[in-house]
DNA sequence: CTGAAAGCGCTTACAG
DNA sequence: CTGAAAGCGCTTACAG
């Protein structure tokens, strides 16, 4: 079943079923009925790669996720594909190791696919650095900040990481915490943990505490199992700490459960807040306090300035969205000495 | 750049720049080594739509996942991934609702991109009766049972959910637990969840304990927060329930956090069991006793069931994956009444 | 072993 | 408002 048949059932040509499918204004409101008369009774859907390739058009729009267990990025991702599905785009989803190059993948899949636009869920401002300039079609980078890097076709929406992570560490000393140490991150490259991290050392100098990143900070991957044993590894070397701040919160249930394996209780004997607000922080045991990122507001903004940037020229925006900190039940009062 | 470039910078006609890209035998060395050089300087890479176009050819496998939420799936659907980026196959991944008609959505699928297989990530065999016999690529279904379909296009993984729901059920009474629970599923359609609980009904019946769907069991959707709803209902209503059982970890996790709420400990209180194995069960407090599905064998098999009857015909194939009754901390032993 | 040519299904100036 | 025709980039019988 194609265009021809469709031609030939309802006595139009070529062209004008074309028209009618395109919704073109020039076309009678006779042929128009008569066409998708047939069309509707046929069930037939046109063929996309012809389509495309007379349109020289792009396919999809394609999301990168880095890290499959991100359970923060799986929510955004779920309100993205909700959205994109409301505006009829095609939608391309690919996993990558949290570690991964995401712009040697993209630039790999512009060739093979030629997406007509990327949404990255977080990525490493050194590898957008490196390659990003073989990208032409436009972009949004969520999770992290574009700004200092000037691209023309690459927007940004972000949490701002190093104040949040400010946020946390005042909030600890506030209720009298002075050694605290941190879970999770990779200082090798420019992730965004690493600006969590630069929260943390700039917050501790200016409310005067000693911070040895070397050993109060554990770096270690966003999962469970890693968060678990970069935590029994800090309490157990350094057992003066009386808080624990956990740059994911995937990484800070694992390490609840090492606390607890320890023998020591949260948050009477060790307070700990995560980082990001996923649901699981609202069930456990106790509940997690931490940094909500707001999903809802990432996937909207990012989607929606996507679809701009594909329809109409569009100057890049760059945009911080509000975080909150969550008092839940995983941090108590300590006295200071 | 086109094909058309590459044979003029080749010297050599189209129809061999293409017979070399294709790897067709019945190509001189020298030309073969003339185009590639080309092929390589100028990084050129075929139009995948003339090229589809062309072949009539279908795309990508397509991994139609029922619930975003649900973390099993999200294991499942990782080492998918892996699978088939090894076999240099593309994978186009949809997230539909845990209530979706995934045949329906198949079906549309099939029209617009015209997919090479799918892997149906959980199904309902209601769907899949009414409206499958419109596809006619390789299939494969995971986590359900495809058998009494009798498609020859459809292959099916699975855990036998029955005998899975009955270990759990004899397994709370070897703890002397006579009056249990149940948490989650949706009767109304064919899904996993009934055969779940055709497992709990039929082995209640067997060991001679009394089992009343309606007051005795809660359904809900698979989210911690339904089955931390659900559960509070059923314990408020059952108050001499000494075991829950989730159809779900997730479920089991949001119950965990009700029974908290209602001032009871787990296990000592109450008993619960989950449904999946997925990673949190590893680092909840306590940890979770729970039915592990075989992830991995899961979407090894899937993935290579798949792949083979694309390449060649094969009849389908329903293979029963061993599941594991993983005895963690989250149950008690109760004198039975 | 190679080139010239047809055709996959579609869109869109160009005429009328 | 409509039809005839060119062409998007590729593959593959068909000749030679």
């Amino acid at each position: 079943m194609t265009i021809k048949d469709i031609a030939r059932l309802s006595g139009y040509s070529l062209g004008t079923v074309s028209r009618v499918l395109n919704n073109h204004p020039d076309v009678s409101q006779a042929a128009r009925e008569r066409v998708m008369a047939v069309v509707q009774e046929q069930g037939f859907e046109p063929n996309t790669n012809a389509r495309h390739l007379k349109l020289q058009a792009q396919s999809a729009i394609a999301v990168l996720v880095k890290g499959s267990q991100n359970l923060l990025f799986a929510g955004i991702l779920e309100r993205i594909q909700s959205l994109l599905q409301d505006s009829e785009e095609e939608v391309y989803v690919a996993y990558l190791d949290e570690d991964a190059d995401e712009v040697q993948y993209a630039v790999q899949l512009v060739k093979l696919r030629r997406p007509k636009g990327f949404l990255f869920l977080g990525g490493d401002l050194e590898c957008f650095r490196r390659e990003f300039h073989q990208i032409t079609v436009p972009c949004v980078l969520l999770t992290n900040d574009a700004q200092s890097l000037g691209f023309g076709n690459l927007s940004s929406f972000t949490t701002d990481d190093t104040a949040a992570a400010g946020a946390v560490i005042e909030y600890l000393y506030r209720h009298g915490h002075r050694r605290i140490g941190v879970l999770g991150g990779n200082l090798a490259s420019e992730q965004i943990s690493l600006k969590r991290l630069r929260g943390v050392q700039n917050t501790m100098q200016r409310l005067g505490l000693p911070f040895d990143a070397r050993s109060q900070h554990v770096p270690c991957r966003f999962s469970m199992a890693e968060g678990y044993a970069a935590a029994r590894r800090l309490l157990e070397r350094e057992p003066e700490l009386t808080a624990l701040f956990a740059l994911g919160d995937v990484i800070a249930l694992g390490a609840m459960r090492a606390i607890y394996d320890l023998g020591l209780r949260v948050p009477e004997d060790i307070s700990i807040v995560g980082y990001d607000g996923i649901n699981e922080t609202r069930f456990c045991i106790p509940r997690l306090t931490t940094i909500r990122q707001d999903a809802a507001q990432l996937a909207a903004r990012g989607v929606q300035t996507l679809l701009q940037a594909i329809h109409y020229k569009h100057p890049p925006v760059y945009e911080t969205i509000d975080f909150a900190l969550l008092e839940h039940e995983s941090v108590g009062s300590v006295e200071p000495q």
